[in-house]
DNA sequence: GCGATTGCAGAACAAACGTTCTTGAATGGA
DNA sequence: TCCATTCAAGAACGTTTGTTCTGCAATCGC
């Protein structure tokens, strides 16, 4: 998954696999039957662990604008670990978000990609939904907002930040970005 | 450019060049030395058509709020051609902006790729810059709105925009995200 | 009409790709 | 102790990759 986050699809070979990995050449093929059904395994881990943890703050119960405000300030620091230059291995400095590189790698090739992007979408779109309830609830929310266009609105900032931090130059565009949304969200306009 | 643009750089083979241009194999290292070169060559060339053309009318003397409003209009239609089929050759649905495919494919891996991603982003920003200035001299602007800062906004939402467009389940929260940034903009908060 | 030059078509190159097979050592049960 | 099984290391498969070389055809000046 990491090899595949900084690379990419086409840019990891199943010899980089084997060396950065501790794994066997032919053990993958028997794992996993070729290099494509991998990185869709790839794929659902970085939705189940990276995905997951990145929007669990909007996912508690208390969750509001509190907790909007810390993970948009996480997502702006996406772009950190920067110098254009690698890491160790190919990495291209920042690594973003997998499934946003692979939707600017891949497009929408094939089904399972098409599939997996849209429950991308879908699971970002329903956590900021959650938070955005929560800060109705806590009177943090503008007056006359409607929550389920607010939260597409949030999920198309947060797939911005998520390639702004692969752009050199983007890092004062991810601040304005997110000091932006944040006002336009929040009932104090701030 | 257009096979670059909706396969990508690795995904686009020199063969894939030799069969879908009018061009001989040879003939591309005589004129650009490597692959890589006339890949930044495209990236080039992009920039100065396409992005140019997409541009336009917020650079036009009279610009303002208006061509704030059809230029992200246009940008959300860049999701039409779904169907996450080809269309003819290998092309994955709908191609999206060339430049924020290569930063998810790429990121920054050579200083070339990063000098184009940052000139990218500085052509959106003073495009947007200059119609901002309009709908201020127009009075369309929202009171108390900092030009400069509106104009990473709105550079951060073109990003938004090219990537949903590759991605399935997107067409919704391109729609969203426009109405919901002119909100932002506009005075009258339409 | 003729020799020198240009430009293109295809063959050929080594290297790397994704994938599969063969081998040899270690393990577990009787 | 011995055989059957499992697991892993690495050689080898045919393709495809990016890149380069070899000829044939056409063109141009004279």
């Amino acid at each position: 998954m990491q090899l595949f986050w900084s690379q990419g699809f086409r840019g990891t070979s199943v010899q980089d696999l084997v060396d950065g990995c501790r794994v066997q050449r032919y053990g993958i093929y028997q794992s996993f039957g070729s290099k494509e059904k991998l990185f869709l395994a790839a794929l659902d881990r970085y939705q189940e662990t990276v995905v997951r943890r990145m929007v669990a703050p909007l996912l508690r119960p208390g969750s509001g604008l509190p907790s909007i405000r810390r993970v948009l300030d996480a997502l702006a620091r996406l772009g950190e670990g920067e110098g254009e230059g690698d890491e160790g291995r190919g990495g291209a400095g920042a690594k973003g978000c997998l499934v946003c590189n692979t939707a600017g790698e891949l497009g929408r090739e094939s089904s399972p990609i098409s599939r997996q992007t849209s429950r991308y979408l879908q699971t970002l779109r329903e956590a900021w939904s959650a938070a955005l309830e929560g800060a109705r609830r806590d009177g943090d929310l503008r007056a006359g907002t409607d929550v389920s266009t607010a939260a597409e609105h949030l999920t198309g900032v947060t797939v911005a930040l998520c390639i702004l931090a692969r752009m050199s130059g983007g890092e004062g565009i991810m601040r304005s970005l997110v000091t932006q949304t944040l006002r336009g969200v929040s009932a104090t306009g701030e």
